[in-house]
RNA sequence: GCCGACAUAGCGUAAUUGGUAGCGCAACUGACUUGUAAUCAGUAGGUUGGGGGUUCGAUUCCCUCUGUCGGCACCA
């Protein structure tokens, strides 16, 4: 997908048509206001203030309008630089460009205005030649928007639009943008029977169907074969605790406002768990540790709640119950480098398995101005977000920094990814954390026979099982992969007289080698079967009649090709055994 | 949570100014006995998301609750 951003003459035609679509708005409403109208990697948008008037899909219409005519006139685009005192003087009746101008210092900024025809916008360009340029522009979407994107603040009008250079460069995105919804997680988690809500079970509690929990649980064996093979111990514990563990652990401070209310029985107080680390930290805590035990490496595909914002949930992108596919791994300080390396092999490893190409790190540390949010030891934060920068320029993978989003126990690398329709997302995640095992009060001997305190990684290869699915279902188009389809094999025998004892044989021999097979015998024609095959994406579909019977063959068709390959039976299954078995 | 839109059969949708619901697919029944994306015919399926109001009459108008969608905010 095009980044609009990136590219500099998209870029500039973007912020061009944004001040169009902003004198457009001016012409409409002579009394709007403006906020900010930049662009971003999806194109553009205007933040504007138009009093209590609403944004409704009439308006937008008439913004189109009004555009195009802006755009046909062709009026020039001309920059002007301007003194600060001339600024405020010229943007004198609109609140929002003054509290612009109030934080621009004229030492280093220069405060520029472009103007066309009657419309002027501060802004610092650049800008391309006239508006004749914009005409290839569509309003895609429209909402409300807190101003500077504080709660307190009053919400304004947001509009969002793209510009292209051609009328067929904007048909062919929008096309794009059309299709990407097919493959929503939610339409196919729908359509391939993954998964399912009910208003009465609640909102952001999916519930999974045979199909899904079929991907569910091979998903959860690949990756627990994978950590067994790098030395974690898998654990289980309880999906809830006392509210005593969490004020330990500081997330009773942190994360309250994210966390389902507590319930009190007997006198005790229990809470849903929103993360496993206090239970883990409690598993070490379950015997003494010498320093030759370390790493410790405790996983669990654990079952965790969260509160979420209504308005946040998301198919199972995001939801209020989900299961982690987490571990803590508890290490010496000189492991740290080391440990922390092997989780992001794991990472690029699985990702190379399951054929995931479009992501990228981001490194999160935190801002040295908040106190709050922040444990204070400026020396164990230098430290940590050194060790990981370093990691990282060993294993030579880009990565993007970004101040202020570390948990507030220590930095972190997520792993972000974009869904078919909505915002980027994390998907793995591992944090270096030297907080929660002094909290704890956790301890390893070490060599000297002093007691000292581990450090402890937290990470998600999958981040959530139930997010995962909702990305790989939208990456392959549900479209599977063999090792993970629901059903890997149909069998359409031709006709169920003369064939369906072989289709039959060839079905209990593909069941015995547990691969998933179906049997489609139904009084239907093979096209007919086929196209159902084919819909339900199911990767190999069998069409078995009197050539095959004859010649002891199969004849197979691959999802996505409509190309029929003939091969002997015993050479099939030991094809198929080895694609599958691959992964397991 | 905030701003806005939406909610009609399992799914996708239709219903002229308010006159009490149609269609396609799926399902079911029957015929067809089928060679790679839809054989034909018939049958059944709806308290139009829940509740309340206005009205002689509400899928349509109003209120409210629930849910969904698009953003915003949030995302240890």
């Amino acid at each position: 997908m095009i980044n609009f951003k990136e590219d500099e003459y998209l870029n500039k035609l973007n912020h061009s048509c944004a001040h169009m679509m902003a004198q457009a708005i001016k012409h409409l409403w002579k009394d709007a206001k403006f906020w900010v109208g930049p662009v971003i990697e999806t194109g553009f948008y205007y933040d504007v203030d138009l009093g209590d008037k609403v944004i409704t899909e009439e308006d937008i219409e008439a913004i189109s309008k009004e555009m195009k005519k802006i755009s046909k006139d062709g009026k020039r685009i001309v920059r002007n630089e301007i003194s600060k005192n001339e600024a405020i003087d010229k943007f004198c009746d609109d609140p929002y460009k003054l509290d612009l101008i109030e934080r621009m210092n004229e030492e280093d900024t220069i405060i520029s205005t472009y103007t066309q025809g009657d419309f002027t916008d501060l802004c610092r360009g650049p800008h391309v030649d006239t508006v004749k340029e914009c005409k290839n522009f569509k309003l895609i979407k429209f909402s409300g928007a807190y101003w500077k994107g504080d709660v307190n603040n009053k919400v304004l009008q947001r509009i969002y639009g793209v510009c292209f250079p051609t009328e067929e460069e904007l048909n062919i995105y929008l096309k794009e943008l059309e299709e990407a919804k097919n493959r929503d997680h939610r339409k196919l988690g729908r359509e391939l029977g993954i998964f399912t809500t009910n208003d009465l079970v609640g909102k952001g509690l999916p519930m999974y169907l045979p199909n899904g929990y079929i991907v569910w649980e091979t998903l959860e064996n690949y990756i627990k074969g994978k950590e067994r093979k790098l030395g974690y111990k898998h654990v289980l514990t309880p999906p809830l605790g006392n509210v005593e563990l969490y004020k330990t652990s500081g997330h009773w401070d942190h994360y309250q406002e994210s966390m389902f209310p507590k319930m009190e029985v007997e006198g005790e107080e229990f809470v849903l768990r929103p993360m496993n680390c206090p239970h883990h930290m409690m598993i070490y805590a379950d015997s003494i540790h010498s320093y030759r035990d370390l790493p410790i490496r405790i996983g669990e595909i654990a079952r965790d709640c969260r509160y979420e914002a209504s308005g946040a949930l998301k198919g199972i992108e995001r939801v209020r119950s989900f299961c982690q596919n987490d571990a803590h791994l508890f290490v010496t300080p000189e492991q740290i480098e080391s440990e922390f390396a092997s989780v992001v092999h794991l990472i690029l490893d699985v990702y190379k398995e399951l054929n995931i190409t479009n992501y990228h790190f981001e490194l999160s540390l935190r801002d040295k101005k908040d106190k709050v949010k922040y444990y204070p030891d400026d020396e164990m934060w230098d430290n940590a977000e050194n060790k990981l920068r370093e990691v990282l320029k060993t294993i030579g993978i880009p990565y993007m920094e970004k101040i202020g989003e570390a948990a507030f126990y220590g930095p972190k690398l997520d792993v972000q990814v974009r869904p078919a329709v909505g915002n980027e997302y994390t998907l793995s995640t591992c944090q270096l954390d030297f907080c929660l095992p002094m909290k704890f009060n956790l301890t390893y001997v070490d060599k000297d026979g002093s007691k000292k305190s581990p450090v402890v990684l937290h990470r998600a290869v999958f981040g959530s099982i139930d997010r995962f699915i909702a990305y790989y279902l939208e990456e392959t188009k549900g479209a599977l992969p063999t090792w993970l389809a629901p059903i890997q094999v149909n069998i359409l025998p031709v006709n169920n007289e003369y064939h369906l004892a072989y289709a039959q044989e060839i079905f209990d021999l593909l069941e015995s080698e547990s691969i998933r097979v179906e049997l489609d015998a139904r009084e239907e024609k093979v096209g007919y079967r086929m196209r159902e095959s084919v819909i339900r994406k199911i990767p190999f579909t069998l069409v078995l009649g009197q050539k095959e019977v004859d010649e002891k063959t199969i004849s197979y068709r691959l999802q996505g090709s409509d190309v029929t390959t003939t091969v002997p039976m015993s050479k099939f299954v030991d094809f198929l055994k080895d694609t599958i078995v691959d992964k397991n």
